[in-house]
DNA sequence: CACCAGGCAAGTA
DNA sequence: TACTTGCATGGT
């Protein structure tokens, strides 16, 4: 299994090039983004970041600040604009009283803790804690998600019903912890997922895992 | 027009 | 435990 899990990165690599994950200026913008994106197109989400900036209350403290009515009509291009912004608040609640609002102090924490603990925020789940601490504050974690889930399944590479935790095994246990690993094969199987391995209309003749 | 997008929490049985 | 539903905009 580890020859076919580095088989199937070398393959998407060669396939589609680096994809420079994650899109952002900074760790915060990440976090933000990482929420927006809850169940909803990249596009939406980068309409809703820039709403943000142009506001220059893409800080910590100034988002605390805001009122969560204001927020979610800033956000509102992402979808599920009253649900994010309060997830939002959420997040910032206890980003600034744990840590400051400094992502250096959350960075410093042990790791497993840290999992346990942005778990413990609401509008929190298993792919945005694992995309914050990989993306955000570069831990070796990697990250599920419906795509992942979808393509290692119609590779028979998983049960249909494979839940987080064991997808997530699977490929902590049979790679090198890299953190440049990890970022780069989890972006290269969204990429795989959006143009090739759809629900409707897969191009798997085309596929570049056909065969594999 | 229908369907989907880089999920999560709460409710039901 | 295992489903189901609400959340909501914007692109194809």
């Amino acid at each position: 299994m580890k020859r076919k899990l580095n088989n199937i990165f070398l393959r998407l690599s060669a396939a589609f090039g680096p994809q420079h994950w994650w899109p952002a200026e900074n760790a915060f913008e990440v976090i933000v983004g990482a929420i927006l994106t809850q169940n909803t197109n990249w596009q939406n989400v980068e309409k809703a970041l820039l709403r943000l900036k142009e506001q220059k209350l893409l800080t910590p403290k100034k988002l605390a600040k805001v009122r969560v009515e204001k927020l979610a009509s800033l956000i509102k291009s992402a979808g599920y604009y009253n649900l994010k912004a309060a997830r939002l608040k959420f997040f910032l609640r206890y980003f600034l009283r744990n840590y400051g609002g400094s992502i250096r102090r959350m960075a410093r924490r042990d790791l497993a803790d840290l999992r346990q603990e942005l778990l413990g925020v609401k509008g929190i789940g298993p792919e945005t804690a694992d995309s914050i601490l990989l993306y955000a504050l570069a831990k070796p974690v990697f990250v599920i998600d419906a795509y992942t889930k979808r393509i290692f399944s119609r590779h028979k590479l998983a049960k249909e019903d494979a839940d987080y935790s064991w997808l997530q095994q699977l490929f902590t246990r049979n790679l090198k912890h890299d953190v440049s690993l990890f970022n780069e094969y989890h972006a290269l199987l969204v990429k795989l997922g959006k143009d090739f391995c759809r629900k409707k209309n897969p191009k798997c003749e085309i596929c570049p895992l056909y065969g594999q």
